[in-house]
Formats: structure tokens, sequence, C-alpha cells
DNA sequence: CACGAGACCTGTTCGC
DNA sequence: TGCGAACAGGTCTCGT
């Protein structure tokens, strides 16, 4: 699904408008509705159809790959998993296939969470923390330092690759972004986190903050059928180019799966550990 | 605690 | 051309 960096962009997108749709915050919901039952993880179908009318969306935020949607009373949290989308739409166009939750607003607009493969949720909560509770830092906020990222690495016996996917230990990266910043610090994705020396936990720690910057500055990635507007797919250093030669060497990106997860790595610049 | 397999889903692309 | 397999930005649960 979209990524820390993706889902920032819809988040930015909702809050200050776009060309195409207006700002979200200030508008006024008048009703919801749930297509795909599964899609809403809580509370029930009748229970947000009752509680969602009347309130007001008041702000906009993200939170690690979760969209936080605060309203008067509550708080809308939506996760897009692997093919989620959220689009601000007028009145005037129409319904589309894949449609799976709308949040209509006094004014003729509503927001549609439109999901192909049924995999994303939303939660309409009063306690936003009671979904969020488990999630691990913000990889871009001021306290996560280079000293505190070495600690979290020490602490654990895990692969990297599985152990950067674990939104409980850092919150946001995914199979793109995390392929990215290994390849960037020049770790294999199979190193183990607690041989990782100081200096080169530094050196992944910058190439996870740039990697993510990198990719929010161009507004996302847009892959396969899903596309949102953002072009940092045409800056892949290793993700999807298996066979392709590495930017820094020439030597052919090589694949392999992971955790169950495809990985793209340079065998030259990421040297497999012994 | 760490890890693999299976589940949840649909659509596109690959390979024979 | 056609058809099944493989694959896709994620996460949960269960068994070892």
């Amino acid at each position: 699904m979209p990524e820390l960096p993706e889902v920032e962009t819809i988040a930015t997108n909702l809050r200050r408008g776009t060309p195409n749709q207006p700002p979200l915050p200030g508008m006024i919901v008048s009703a919801g509705s749930v297509l795909w039952p599964r899609t809403l993880a809580t509370p029930t179908i009748d229970e947000f159809d009752k509680l969602i009318p009347g309130q007001a969306v008041t702000e906009i935020s993200r939170r690690g790959k979760y969209l936080v949607i605060q309203l008067s009373r509550e708080t809308l949290l939506i996760h897009l998993r692997m093919s989620g989308d959220l689009l601000v739409l007028s009145d005037e166009t129409p319904p589309a296939p894949h449609d799976r939750l709308i949040v209509r607003f006094l004014g003729g607009y509503r927001l549609v969470f439109n999901d192909p493969r049924k995999f994303g949720r939303v939660w309409l909560v009063t306690h936003p923390g009671s979904v969020l509770a488990s999630l691990g830092p913000e990889p871009l906020d001021e306290d996560f330092t280079p000293q505190r990222f070495y600690c979290m690495l020490q602490q654990h016996h895990r692969r990297l690759k599985p152990l950067l996917l674990d939104q409980s230990f850092i919150a946001g990266l995914g199979n793109i972004y995390t392929d990215e910043a290994l390849h960037m610090a020049g770790l294999h994705p199979l190193q183990l986190s607690q041989n990782i020396a100081v200096e080169q936990a530094g050196r992944l720690w910058v190439s996870i903050r740039h990697v993510l910057q990198e990719g929010i500055r161009r507004n996302g990635a847009s892959i396969d059928w899903v596309y949102r507007g953002g072009d940092f797919q045409n800056y892949f250093r290793v993700y999807q180019r298996t066979g392709k030669p590495c930017p820094v060497c020439a030597t052919p990106v090589e694949r392999s799966v992971i955790g169950q997860r495809s990985s793209h790595y340079c065998p030259q610049c990421q040297p497999p550990p012994v």
C-alpha cells in the first residue's frame, strides 16, 4: 500500500485541498455509508451511521500509515493497506467500482474510500490511542535520534528487512522505502540488527529519513494500476529493478523473498552477512 | 522471542 | 490466443 510518504501526501491534499478538490477541514458530515461491511473495523455499521452525521472535520494528520481525521467528537482513522485510496468528489461524479465506504458532507462533496483488494480498514473511535498504541516512533520526528535508533537495533536479534517493516519497531516504512533505505545505507536485508555497528546504524538512520523525505517531496510513488499522482517511482534505486544495473556500481540488482516479501538489493553494495 | 505459513482480496502481468 | 501461475505499496493469527 501506500507507505508513509504516500499517506503524508494524501493527508496534505485533504487538509489543503488541490485544484480539483476543496479542503476537508470545516466540512460537516451529512451521512456515512458503508458499502463493504468488513471495511469498517469499528464500531458497528449501525453505530457508525448514527454517530457520524453532524460532526465537523477539524484536523487532518498522519500517524505511521494511518490517516487521522479529527471530527468534532470522534476520530476517523483510515488505513489504506495494499490498494486503498481516498478521494474527495463532488456529487456530479458518479460512484466507481470498488468504492467501499463513503462520508458525505453538506455542500455536495463526499470523501470516498476506494479499495479494490478490500484490505483497507476504517475506525471511528473516541480515543485514537486505542488503535495507534502499538506503533513505533515516527522516523521523521525530532526525538527519533541516531542514538535512539542504534539502541533500538541492539534490543532485537532480527533480520533488518522484516524488522524495519515491523510497525511496532518503527512506523511508516513499507516494502519500497525499506529496500531503498537499505540500499542507500549499504546494508543487506538479511543483516542481523544486533550486529550493526554504531556507524552503520547512523548511515541507516540517515538513509531512512532521506528516502522518506525524497518520497514526500515527489508526492509519493504511483505503481501498478494505483496512480496517486506522485512520481517517486521514477527514482527507485533498487525496488522492482531486478536485473537492472545498480545506480552506484552497475552490478545487476537481485531479488529474493525475505519474510514473505520480495526484497531488492545490490549484491555488491550490500554484501550478505557471513 | 523470531520466523514461516496461511488468510484476507482483486487485478495485472508473466510464462508456457 | 489462452490460461494458470506469480505477483502486487499490508497486517493479522497461528504453530513451531
